[in-house]
DNA sequence: ATGGTAGTTGGACTA
């Protein structure tokens, strides 16, 4: 089974590279990031077409998750038991969606991105993570993924130029903290071993060819869904050219 | 310290 992360930045404006990159990789299960997108507002069509089911949950303006399965989608859980809520609580909800696809418990995820330090959405993100990691153990003895935009560079070198973000979000001590924990728990980061390199460019200052990137993007596994892995690679050259998203997909092979 | 680009909109906000 192959399974697949992407921060889309809005589903409607790239729907059509959505589904060649289904095509193209033959992907099972795509969890999808900033979609942009009420649930009436989605482009169904040619997903159901090459038969797949969507699951979805957002506002038409900001956040909001997705999941496209081809191999079942049972048990649609918009939100996570403790999710706090920041501001509108359609939107907070509209960061993390879970279902069963083929067996495996996954959950889309687009963690908060918290912004400045000193910003209210700072301690909201940490939260929020807290919030996801209680949620989350109780999640360790089944095959489970969490997948999604984490907003964090866990290390130095998932940053282009860690002086630049000093004082920035995304690579302080406490937000660090948060992933490890997870990584505590029994989870995994599945992916970094087999694909370096960074998953985000931001769109100014032509940051991808100048391969100015974090890698922020991430699937962490329960112990057994880690063991089920054989593979992941980062679809770089969908970040490349006009109309791309400011991420590239994350892909897992599962036996 | 600021601005650079992209998306949703139809101004301002988010990233």
């Amino acid at each position: 089974m192959r399974i697949a992360t992407w921060n889309v930045n809005s589903l409607r404006s790239r729907i059509d590279r959505v589904e060649a990159f289904l095509e193209r990789h033959d992907v099972d299960v795509l969890a999808l990031q900033e979609t942009k997108a009420r649930e009436d507002q989605l482009p169904l069509m040619g997903l159901q077409a090459r038969g797949y089911d969507v699951a979805a949950a957002g506002t038409n303006q900001w956040n909001g998750v997705a999941i496209i399965s081809r191999v079942g989608l049972e048990d649609v859980q918009v939100g996570f038991d403790g999710m706090p809520g920041f501001g509108d609580p359609v939107a907070a909800e509209a960061r993390a969606i879970g279902a069963v696809c083929g067996g495996v418990h996954l959950w889309s995820l687009y963690v908060p991105n918290g912004r400045k330090v000193e910003d209210p959405h700072y301690v909201y993100k940490l939260d929020w993570l807290a919030r996801l990691r209680e949620a989350a153990g109780k999640w360790l003895g089944e095959d489970c993924a969490l997948v999604g935009d984490w907003n964090i560079a866990p290390t130095d070198d998932d940053v282009f130029d860690i002086k630049q973000f000093e004082k920035s979000t995304h690579v302080t001590p406490p937000e660090r903290a948060a992933f490890q924990a997870f990584l505590d728990d029994g989870y995994a980061e599945v992916t970094r071993a087999h694909a370096p390199g960074y998953t985000y460019w931001d769109y100014y200052r032509q940051r991808f060819e100048r391969d100015r990137g974090l890698k922020i993007d991430f699937v962490l596994g329960s112990p057994s869904l880690a063991a089920r892995v054989t593979g992941a690679f980062i679809d770089r050259e969908e970040r490349a050219g006009t109309g791309a998203s400011d991420h590239a997909p994350v892909v897992v092979d599962l036996s």
